[in-house]
DNA sequence: TTGACATATGAATATATGTTCATATATTTA
DNA sequence: TAAATATATGAACATATATTCATATGTCAA
């Protein structure tokens, strides 16, 4: 049973698929990411797809920070940062440290500034 | 005229932003990446941060493939699919190729790879 | 303990986004 | 030319998301 039978099968209508070149859509479905890695990744990436989190990525990459420095960076209320970097703790892009009353934020590790570097090469070429 | 004078006469009120950390907050502002650049950025990012586009890219990093094999691939209707090629497009994440009746969507280049195999990286560790 | 400050967060709102449905366009074949 | 097939796309709809506002929590200093 071919995948487009599955789908016959499945939405129990006529498949309108044709799928035309059976062996591409083979080979490439015995080497398909893992439906959840590719998942976790597309997170990952929507979590850096956002204007206001990138600038606080970036900014963090230059030095640690707290909440209220940020804000004054990026020109922003202070909730809205606050909101906005609590999404990335939760996807554990940043790491935080308290002292006294300040909070104050950090990358996670290397390996963001990496995938953040390269796409920066990819906008420059 | 710091930052913080800078938003308290814009906003014409009483900031509540007092810039605990002058030093670093100067510091930033003087390394932070251009906005037009960071913008750039994030939507690259924002296009990778989907679960049907980034299924789709890993598809075309194992192969050439139409939109219905693509459709077929997904298990995802011709059409979703279809807006979705037009979105990477746009982003010119991926190039096609028309022959026939079909057109051939292919990644556009290495770094759209490179960018992805990073990501996948910090998942899997 | 009270007041001031730094941060976090729930609710509301406005906007952005993904999918579906219907249909248009383009190409091939009968 | 007409029918079939492959793809593209506008409109509608539902959902997701970012910011604001009000307020809660937590810490320090007087």
């Amino acid at each position: 049973m071919n995948i487009c039978s599955y789908i016959y099968t499945m939405k129990d209508e006529i498949c309108q698929i044709e799928c035309i070149h059976t062996e591409s859509v083979e080979k490439v479905n015995r080497s398909l990411g893992k439906s959840s890695d590719l998942q976790s990744l597309s997170d990952l990436f929507k979590m850096l797809g956002d204007h206001t989190r990138i600038r606080i990525i970036n900014a963090l990459s230059i030095s640690e920070l707290c909440v209220c420095d940020l804000a004054c960076i990026l020109k922003m209320s202070q909730s809205a940062v606050s909101h906005q970097l609590r999404i990335l703790r939760t996807g554990k892009l940043i790491r935080f440290r308290k002292e006294g009353k300040n909070v104050f934020y950090s990358l996670d590790d290397e390996h963001i500034s990496n995938i953040v570097d390269q796409g920066m090469a990819h906008i420059m070429e």
